[in-house]
DNA sequence: GCTCTGCCGAGAGGA
């Protein structure tokens, strides 16, 4: 018997050994004898991180009880789960850490006291409490002077109550006091990663960067086209490649529509096509004069840093022996001190890898890194024009920017151009002049006048920048190596991959496939030590239940790489959504005042829509043809309210055929806005239309086309027309054009192409910052979707209101669709009672729906353990399983005709191992959304209804898709209690009149 | 009460 308390004490009495020693004692120590390190990633009792900083090592150990409780346990298994590099970085190798500084590994602000100016030294402090390492669990002071360190006294200003920091190489001076020294250093959220390049065009000044992110994706323009298409042609050479033009023409396709979005008529294309082949040319000759360059290389590499929190990509990395090559290509007409500032910063993300490199191998590595320009093909070694303790802080400053940025009142001062003399001076006039229109734009100069349009700005801003806030924790959670079993828990990862073929793509094995990856997931495999070992980026070509096929492309590797030990695959969290609704912000700020912003804005009464009707088509109800007439002749804007059934998609191409010039169709989904098209074409399937993307990715749609594919979508009519002129005809000669919200948001194309009317669908999922992105370029527009159904997926609570939620509240332009022809009348009821207020009518009658056997609506009771918090609940899942083979058995249903749905997915997973061989759809009431079946039965999996169970929107998906026959799996007493008993009432009621 | 999922090149160069 052994307390676990007792046992974590003793983790700490190691503070001289060296890792391997560490490790050893730690586990000789701990196992007594019973050490079972093959109960890898069972459940876990106590994690416990133990950092040995004189060791210069953090090792993570995992305590696990195979019986027994917390404090007492039969039996402890002990594994050494990894060591994770926490060292300061040093860029010379050998340079180490002084062994009497302190490093707090992570600490939480609990009090600050601001910089003051005392005798011509600044001073300031941090009350902390540490949430790590030795010094765990008690408050600390830290006091930081200028004179011993400038940068980490003043980025205490910064900082925020709660935050939390890292600190390196701090003084005793005290039992509970710390002090800075010339080494000291602060790492503030230190898992959060920025951007290496904007830490290096942020080492004068931040405001640029501050801008940017209210601008949201960078503008694109004719120079940063160049730019991209000189870095591809560069990796082709890498790959082997000798034929420029034949790259060139490979390539250029893919850069026609950006292409032809930003230039005129005048643009001249062979002029262009001669200055990348020049750059290309240069690039050619620098590779043939380093021929090594050809073998070794890792193209494109991604670097993250748990240490200091920064990311990048690097451009080219070359090993060869002993010799590492670092290699940064530059297509601009100068080599700037920003990057020079850029390739230090990679040369510090490298430092973890080849620290361990050399350790590893004994042998000292030579590194070179070079900033190549492609316009003579000269190369620049490092200048170190900066240093690691700046770019730490213009680090930390971007990470405290984008934190002001998410709050509500902001402790950092707003900033303008003038803000300081010191800094403004180094600025070249043309930056300057940039700086004082986006504060102008921005409303950040002192006595701005607030504007509707400037406090509608903030405030979204402001949530988009919450939402990648909480998105950003994704990231930092993947670089926590000891999260891994809780990403396996939630369906991102699969542990204990081996490699099985030997060449691109690769195939690996394993045992279970405890994730819901598919097929172009963009995914990371790594050894569970992403910080500090080497991870390839690549995406999902297939994946089945025991094997999966991976593309990781420009690297180079090889089979061995992966040889010799199990891997992980890790779905790679990425939020491109706030990139796109800051750039739609951005665009509508920009954008003059007029009808439609302030409809937008709510102050403008539209007048009373017209009450005629579309008189001249056949088969449509009256409230569709309602909907078609009020949305043609809308002065602004129309909302059409669309409940599950209604035949919105009917609606949609009758207004796009009767309107008087350009539409821009538009949805969240990639499906949605194919589901539109497919609708258009069936209304009248020789509509010419533009759909942006690709017919590979979208092969329904494609399928329907009746003339050539490539006509229609963007990607593929750049590869056919191949040159600019023709692809820019094309794209502003098509009247109706159709793209998600996303590139809506940001394509240069639709950025500046105007249309007489937008029309999105499922316009209740989308949130107000990517519904503007759609609206943005269209005079009028129509908003459809159902505020009853499921919500934007956002994190942020306030974010999570569509823009058709909120104008549907308070406008009299809006047409309820009120007949539905999906459900038997009694499944109708159901949602119709409980979420329509009884507006809904039946377009079908219970003949036309009658179910295959029984009743329409039954309730099967499942008493069950699982009570209320499983995510599964085999009891039920027996249950519904035995149905489902009835229905198929006795009932005669075919296994496609019905769909089985719960709103935990792990019930998801274990429904469909039941049922595989059944052809049941089986999925979350999310990703059933849209879809429909005759059978539908739901599992509810709770005994309890809590707020995620029992939420309306999600009930009312999961409830209408059914068209015969809804069957609720549920504990009896699930509904007790609730809004939702007489849900159980109804469906006695039904029972009895049917067998009655 | 804490679950669900969609979007998808990240830094390309400028004056």
């Amino acid at each position: 018997m052994a307390s676990v308390h007792a046992l974590i004490e003793q983790l700490t009495e190691f503070p001289n050994a060296s890792v391997a020693e560490a490790g050893e004692n730690l586990l000789r120590s701990l196992s007594g004898g019973s050490l079972h390190t093959e109960e890898f990633l069972t459940d876990p009792l106590v994690l416990v991180r133990t950092p040995f900083f004189n060791s210069r090592y953090v090792v993570q150990v995992t305590l696990r009880a195979l019986k027994g409780d917390y404090e007492t346990v039969d039996e402890i298994v002990v594994s050494l789960n990894g060591l994770i590099d926490r060292n300061p970085p040093v860029l010379e190798p050998r340079r180490q850490a002084a062994a009497d500084r302190v490093v707090l590994p992570e600490a939480k602000v609990l009090e600050l006291s601001l910089p003051k100016n005392i005798g011509g030294v600044w001073e300031s402090s941090i009350t902390a409490l540490v949430t790590s390492g030795p010094l765990g669990d008690s408050e600390v002071e830290i006091r930081l002077r200028s004179d011993r360190n400038a940068a980490a006294c003043m980025i205490v200003a910064y900082l925020w109550n709660h935050c939390s920091f890292a600190a390196y190489n701090l003084v005793r001076a005290g039992e509970r006091e710390l002090v800075s020294c010339p080494e000291t250093f602060l790492v503030v959220e230190p898992a959060r990663q920025i951007n290496a390049t904007s830490v290096s065009r942020s080492l004068y000044c931040t405001k640029p960067q501050f801008d940017q992110i209210r601008r949201g994706r960078g503008d694109v323009t004719i120079h940063t086209l160049k730019g991209q298409l000189v870095h591809s042609l560069f990796d082709r050479m890498l790959e082997g490649e000798t034929d420029l033009e034949a790259a060139y023409g490979k390539l250029l396709p893919g850069f026609l529509v950006p292409l032809a979005s930003v230039t005129d008529a005048f643009f001249d294309e062979d002029a262009f096509r001669a200055d990348a082949l020049r750059h290309a040319a240069s690039l050619k000759a620098f590779i043939e004069s380093n021929p090594h360059l050809l073998q070794h290389a890792q193209l494109e590499l991604r670097r993250y840093s748990a240490t200091i929190g920064i990311q990048g990509r690097i451009d080219a990395l070359f090993r060869q022996g002993n010799r590492l090559d670092i290699l940064e290509l530059k297509t601009g007409a100068r080599i700037r001190d920003e990057d020079h500032a850029q390739l230090f910063i990679y040369k510090l993300l490298l430092s973890d890898l080849i620290r361990r490199w050399q350790r590893d191998e004994g042998s000292e590595l030579e590194i070179t890194s070079r900033l190549l320009s492609s316009v003579d093909g000269t190369f620049a070694p490092l200048r170190v024009a900066s240093d690691f303790y700046r770019v730490l802080d213009a680090r930390n400053k971007l990470v405290a920017l984008q934190h002001s940025l998410a709050q509500k009142e902001s402790h950092a001062p707003a900033r303008y151009e003038g803000f300081d003399a010191g800094v403004c001076g180094s600025c070249v006039s043309w930056t300057k002049k940039r700086c004082k229109e986006a504060s102008n734009l921005f409303g950040d100069r002192p006595g701005a006048s607030e504007t509707p349009d400037l406090e509608y700005f903030r405030r979204f801003t402001r949530l988009v920048q919450q939402e990648r806030w909480q998105a950003d924790q994704d990231v930092a959670d993947l670089l926590d190596d000891s999260r891994i079993e809780q990403r396996i828990r939630n369906f991102r990862a699969i542990a204990g991959l081996r490699i099985v073929s030997g060449a691109e793509p690769f195939t690996f094995e394993f045992d279970e496939n405890t994730s819901d990856l598919e097929r172009g997931d963009s995914v990371v495999i790594h050894t569970g030590r992403i910080s500090s070992s080497s991870t390839y980026h690549g995406y999902v070509k297939t994946i089945g239940s025991r094997r999966v096929q991976v593309s990781i492309p420009l690297k180079h590797l090889e089979a061995k790489t992966f040889e010799a030990q199990p891997w992980i695959i890790d779905r790679f969290p990425s939020d491109v959504t706030a990139e796109a609704s800051h750039t739609a912000l951005y665009d509508f700020l920009a954008a003059p005042m007029d009808a439609k912003k302030r409809a937008i804005f709510g102050m403008s009464t539209p007048s009373a829509p017209s009450t005629g009707e579309e008189r001249t088509t056949p088969g449509l109800n009256a409230s569709q043809r309602q909907a078609i007439h009020r949305s043609v002749h809308c002065e602004v804007f129309h909302l059409i309210w669309g409940p599950p059934g209604t035949g919105k998609t009917r609606v949609i191409p009758e207004i796009v055929s009767r309107i008087d010039g350009g539409v821009l169709l538009g949805a969240f989904t990639n499906t949605a806005v194919d589901k539109m098209l497919m609708a258009v074409l069936e209304h009248d399937p020789a509509t010419r239309f533009l759909r942006v993307g690709r017919a590979s990715d979208s092969p329904e749609l494609a399928a329907r086309i009746a003339g050539d594919a490539a006509d229609y979508f963007s990607e593929d009519l750049a590869a056919k027309y191949g040159n600019v002129t023709a692809v820019r005809e094309a794209l502003r000669n098509t009247r109706v054009v159709a793209a998600t919200a996303h590139r809506a948001s940001t394509l240069p194309f639709l950025r500046t192409r105007s249309f007489e009317m937008a029309i999105v669908d499922e316009a209740a999922q989308l949130t107000e910052p990517l519904t503007l992105g759609l609206i943005l370029r269209a005079r009028r527009f129509v908003l459809i979707g159902d505020d009853k159904q499921l919500p934007p997926v956002v994190r942020t609570r306030a974010l999570a209101h569509s823009m058709f939620e909120r104008l549907k509240r308070d406008s009299e332009s809006l047409t309820l669709l009120d007949t539905q022809y999906r459900m038997h009348p009694e499944i109708m009821e159901v949602s119709n009672r409980l979420f329509y207020a009884g507006k809904l009518k039946s377009g079908v009658g219970a003949e036309e729906r009658k179910p295959f056997d029984g009743a329409p609506l039954v309730f099967v009771p499942v008493q069950h353990e699982v009570a209320r918090e499983g995510r599964s609940n085999p009891e039920e899942a027996r249950v519904v399983n035995e149905l489902v083979r009835s229905f198929i058995k006795e009932g005669g249903a075919a296994g496609d005709s019905i769909g089985v749905v719960s709103p935990f997915r792990a019930q998801v997973v274990l429904l469909r191992q039941m049922l595989e061989d059944t052809g049941v759809a089986v999925d979350t009431i999310e990703r059933f959304q849209g879809g429909e079946r005759d059978v539908m039965i739901l599992s509810l999996v709770r005994s309890q209804g809590t707020g995620f169970v029992f939420d309306d929107r999600r009930l009312n998906v999961a409830i209408t898709r059914a068209r015969r026959k809804l069957v609720l799996v549920a504990h009896p007493e699930l509904f007790e209690s609730s809004r939702y008993a007489w849900i159980r009432a109804y469906t006695e009621t039904l029972k009895t009149a049917d067998t009655a």
